[in-house]
DNA sequence: TTTTTGTTCAACAAAATTGTTTAAATAAAT
DNA sequence: ATTTATTTAAACAATTTTGTTGAACAAAAA
């Protein structure tokens, strides 16, 4: 009975994730949405009924995808440093494909308020912050709040991406010699966590 | 000739800012603003006459102290390390006062693209980006590009902030609790960019 | 007091956005 | 060939949001 499968609603979310997540349109109405993926807005319409529901379900899937890409990058079987290295390298490459993935996560809580309780697998995160803690009584990386190691990671890791309109105004660079800047930083990362 | 002056043109801008940077309201509406301000909507128009235009001078506004309190706190006559302690003091406070304000301006500018450029005044910047140079032939932070070192600053103190409804579900935390981990950051950033 | 100026509000009009419906066209599966 | 599912299109209504206008009002100036 099933038809097509063109990948239309495929399309119309990927779409919708292209102009949230890498160009930070966050007002984008359902008329760009199906101008962007090239189609009429009916088709939004018809895959996703409602705008809400478009946007609660791309809110849900980046929370689901958050969740497991930290699941997996947190309990993989690696040495603890080389495990940091791997979350670098796995973040950063999301950030740079998606800038304002974040930055349309926290808007999205503020104003609409989703319950992403559920969302969240905690159990990695609360089982990497005891390695983190083993780590600094090993004493490769300094003694605080194990939390606080994790928060200075990503924010060394996404802050800087995810402002980099406003950054490279501050420090007159374009796009490119700015993308420069944040490859340089993977390296400068782990440096700075460690030691 | 001109007569009341009961500040309500100030209010309307505070009342603004309280939503766009306090609540993370970014799509608040001229409706919105008027409730929040316990006023008619006309009110709004009758002294911005267009959304768009209170918008744009709210996001001026906001450039502009940027940059005075930037350029007040990096031309500082301290010693660096005490510079850098003020800086902290002086945005972390206002990152807890108004914690979407920098969210904000990014996605006013992947939006509207607004010209931020002329709102920025580079020359404090530049010659703080040479203290900083100066520093690390002294041996006292870290040597690389000084730019990653402020960018590293203000990642370490804005992120948090402005992610803490992600965070807190993430650590399962309370408001309060969160809060109180923040109050720890400012010393250990401290920490951190030294040494 | 009268006039002028500036402010507030309610009502209205215009525009933008959303969501539905209907019809027609297309394409796949049975 | 028939049925089912997909896609486009156009038209429409409903809602939301915006922006304007005119009247009422208050305060200062004349």
């Amino acid at each position: 009975m099933p038809a097509k499968d063109t990948g239309t609603e495929e399309l119309i979310r990927s779409t919708a994730k292209k102009l949230f997540f890498k160009e930070g349109k966050l007002h984008a109405t359902t008329q760009d949405i199906a101008d962007a993926a090239g189609m009429n807005r009916s088709a939004v319409h018809y895959y996703f009924r409602t705008r809400d529901q478009l946007i609660a379900l791309v809110f849900a899937e980046s929370m689901q995808a958050l969740s497991l890409r930290l699941g997996k990058v947190m309990s993989a079987e690696l040495p603890f440093r080389e495990k940091i290295q791997g979350l670098i390298e796995v973040f950063t490459n999301e950030m740079m494909e998606y800038p304002f993935q974040e930055v349309f996560l926290v808007t999205e809580i503020n104003t609409a308020g989703h319950d992403l309780v559920t969302k969240i697998d905690e159990g990695p995160v609360s089982s990497f912050l005891n390695e983190i803690e083993k780590e600094m009584h090993l004493g490769t990386i300094e003694k605080t709040d194990p939390k606080h190691f994790l928060i200075n990671l990503f924010s060394l890791l996404s802050y800087p991406i995810m402002m980099s309109p406003i950054y490279r105004q501050f420090f007159g660079m374009n796009e490119h010699q700015f993308d420069e800047l944040i490859a340089e930083r993977r390296e400068l990362i782990t440096r700075t966590m460690f030691k």
